[in-house]
RNA sequence: GCCGCUUUCGUCUAGUGGCUUAGGACGUCACCCUCUCACGGUGGAAACACGGGUUCAAUUCCCGUAAGCGGUACCA
């Protein structure tokens, strides 16, 4: 039995939770985080997780984006037991297939004249409000057509006039338990008479979340902070058509540098982004668990599992977290070092492939291995256990696997030299040519056979001086062509005979012209 | 403007009245390792927004103030 089998017995398992995305974006930062947050809660309490699409705006809700946003959260390790992919037993799960479900609580609502219908159109209302900020008051909707008797009513339909459907606010103080947050009370009064319906084939979002959530028998909904203003115009919803609430918990918002919520304009806010930009999903995961959560001891290196076991709402923080680039740096190095090379090769073959430095073997060699490849002009070949030597010493220095590239390129292609870079320290040209022509030496004479890390060590050991560098830096950089490496005897050894051999040669070349 | 929420190192945070010379992590600085960079190791600098209470005692409780954020749609 696994320790979060165990944490789960004596669990109820009633907890229904829901993520629900509109469809309008890419995969954000923020609605990934609050997908965690509700699967971890789902996960800890034995509940259910159930995906919801929320898609009742025709004009900015697209199918595409629903993909990217399901595949996304599947790639970052998130299941769900209900949703539209995959059904379930209160389904469907997007809105724009509810209507028939909607309509029916929208009339429920008329009838009762508990929601009414109202004829203003767009212009006019924009004018009255426009009318009330000159005047000093606060922009409400002033209830003109609150009490529209039955004949005109009867008369505007009949007029064909479009009308969309508001509420009747009551005027009270309403307050409610925040599972993190504690009460919160508001006065309704303060509240319009809101929409809930353009018509009533078309609810807006505040109806639609509660016939949902109640249709759903969600017991718990987790969101974003930005949706406590919603909570009470819910609240109200619920109670008008006699439903019971579901417990609230609102996350604080992740804040780009300047403190507000985290936004395009901050840069990168695609989860899909990050990962094509080489940010490991467990370290994205890891990263923005910790992102207003933090667990009661001072380990921070989560994976998904373990999250489960230790997540808990009373650990939630009340205030924004800001996005720090930094740190997510630093776990995603961590990830990149820790993970097994069975599935760095494939991203890293994949990089590799799409910078250009090589190329799949057209035919799979005779022995039915698959895994040779060129570089681009076919001059050269590679092993898929060469590029693993490559990973093996370079990974520990990347932040991410994009970075890869441009600090590997050289395994692949002969490097370009810069003449300032051969020279180690004070050395002139002439000792740096002299330090290539010793290195030429040794490594002609050295066993092709015994070509590793520690023979190579071993080979050059006469050549120093008082100073290491004098050999070892014009080799680095003759081997490299760069300021920053791995170590040239790591090099070395993966190169192998043949291709170090060929370098020094071109450095040598280039330091005499 | 109105309503709501929030406030511990630069950042993420621990802390629930005395155990705190306020702990950890990232970043930063110094040193070590070292041919470079990174990794790793050691050490340092760095915070309780402000003002009143309550209490023998407040970072911790209460009230104000300030600041920040969120909301204020026929978006979600």
């Amino acid at each position: 039995m696994t320790a979060y089998q165990t944490k789960l017995q004596g669990m109820d398992g009633n907890v229904r939770v829901r993520m629900a995305p509109s469809p309008t974006g890419n995969l954000h930062i923020g609605t990934a985080r609050t997908a965690l947050f509700n699967w971890l809660f789902a996960r800890s309490q034995g509940g259910t997780f159930v995906m919801r699409i929320e898609d009742t705006d025709k004009e900015r809700s697209i199918k595409a984006y629903e993909e990217n946003i399901l595949q996304g959260l599947r790639g970052l390790g998130l299941d769900w037991d209900e949703g539209p992919d995959i059904g379930g037993a209160y389904g469907p799960y997007r809105q724009s297939e509810r209507t028939d479900i909607y309509k029916q609580y929208l009339q429920k609502l008329l009838d009762e004249d508990k929601a009414y219908r109202c004829f203003c159109t767009k212009e006019e209302l924009e004018a009255q409000e426009q009318e009330m900020i000159s005047g000093g008051e606060a922009p409400k909707y002033r209830g003109i057509c609150r009490n529209l008797q039955p004949e005109q009513i009867q008369n505007n339909i009949a007029k064909g006039k479009s009308f969309i459907i508001r509420v009747r606010m009551p005027a009270k103080k309403i307050s409610f338990h925040d599972l993190i947050r504690g009460k919160i009370t508001v006065d309704t009064g303060l509240l319009e008479d809101i929409a809930i319906a353009k018509s009533t084939a078309e609810p807006l979002y505040n109806f639609a979340v509660v016939v949902d959530d109640f249709a759903m028998n969600i017991t718990h909904v987790i969101r974003g902070e930005d949706h406590v203003s919603n909570t009470p115009k819910q609240l109200i919803i619920q109670e008008l058509l006699g439903f019971p609430s579901p417990q609230y918990a609102h996350l604080p918002l992740i804040l780009g540098p300047d403190k507000s919520k985290l936004s395009k304009r901050h840069g990168t806010t695609s989860v899909d982004e990050y990962l094509h930009d080489g940010y490991l999903p467990e370290a994205l995961v890891n990263f923005i668990a910790l992102l207003g959560w933090h667990p009661s001891g001072d380990k921070e290196l989560f994976t998904l599992d373990e999250l489960a076991l230790e997540f808990s709402l009373d650990r939630i923080q009340k205030s924004g977290a800001i996005f720090n680039m930094n740190k997510f740096n630093w776990l995603n190095n961590y990830y990149i070092r820790k993970k097994s090379m069975a599935e760095l090769m494939p991203l890293a073959v994949n990089i590799y492939e799409q910078a250009s430095l090589i190329t799949a073997a057209s035919l799979p060699d005779k022995a039915g291995t698959t895994d040779i490849y060129h570089n681009v002009d076919g001059t050269d070949a590679f092993s898929s256990e060469y590029i693993e030597k490559i990973l093996a010493i370079t990974r520990e220095r990347l932040q991410k696997l994009s970075e890869l590239p441009a600090a590997t390129d050289f395994f692949f292609t002969m490097p370009t030299y810069n003449a300032s870079l051969l020279l180690w320290r004070r050395m002139t040209k002439e000792q740096v040519a002299l330090s290539l022509q010793k290195l030429h030496e040794v490594f002609s004479e050295l066993d092709e056979t015994v070509w590793t890390t520690q023979t190579i060590s071993a080979a050059l050991e006469p050549l120093y001086g008082a100073d290491k560098g004098e050999i070892l830096w014009p080799l680095r950089v003759a081997l490299s062509g760069k300021q920053f490496s791995p170590g040239p005897f790591d090099i070395a050894a993966i190169l192998g005979k043949d291709r170090v051999l060929k370098r020094i040669a071109k450095a040598q070349e280039f330091i005499q012209s």
